[in-house]
DNA sequence: TTTTAATATTGCAATATTACGATAAAGATT
DNA sequence: AATCTTTATCGTAATATTGCAATATTAAAA
């Protein structure tokens, strides 16, 4: 098929899942590496500090963008971008829910 | 194409990624919830859990054991199956890391 | 040893993703 | 207005993912 089989999961499971899956590409990974290092908005830089095509890097973008994970600003005829620091916030709080929860797991058998 | 160029790309960032991809699957994280709700080790049980044929939940489960998130054992003539706590800890100093930065950047101008 | 039960593998169809060249769109510059 | 710059979109090729039926595998149970 091809097609996930969302309507069967749990809104939260699907959430987490697009979140994690708009992160599941290392161009992805470095966009967000690279807006945390400049520490502030980045306008029209984007596409020089990856190792790919501009139309490329605009997909990825767009990508990042419908999960909520980055936002953009018109600046002219450049674009600003920077995190979406609420939908980290989100993302965030489910994985310290995991993480807490795997802490109290004490009778492993693997 | 719909190959990733990993190559250019640091170890971090594809580790990273993959690491997300393989989260990146409602029905993966519906695993991952379902071995954190039972508390313990699962032996043949998880493909009644979840809404999918069979061998597609054992698929599910060589890619969530690929990417190291979760541990297989052979238990008899069923497989007992947890959460790989180290992989998980590594997961969380990476995100660690990036609300760090998040929290640091003042100067947002979105 | 035959059967049963649990999980994995194979093969395949449907769909999604990745990447990029070509082109479009829209504001800035000349 | 003509051009440049920046970003987006379209079209398309290559590859990956998802899902399942059929089948294989392996160990327990009868």
């Amino acid at each position: 098929m091809g097609a996930s089989k969302t309507a069967h999961f749990t809104q939260k499971q699907n959430e987490i899942a697009a979140l994690m899956k708009a992160l599941g590409h290392p161009a992805r990974v470095a966009i967000i590496d690279y807006l945390l290092t400049v520490d502030t908005c980045i306008c029209g830089d984007i596409v020089n500090e990856l190792p790919l095509a501009q139309p490329t890097v605009s997909q990825h973008l767009k990508e990042l963008k419908n999960a909520g994970l980055i936002k953009g600003s018109i600046e002219g005829n450049a674009i600003c971008y920077c995190i979406d620091e609420e939908t980290f916030s989100k993302f965030q709080n489910f994985l310290s829910e995991v993480f807490g929860k795997i802490k109290v797991q004490k009778n492993n058998c693997c």
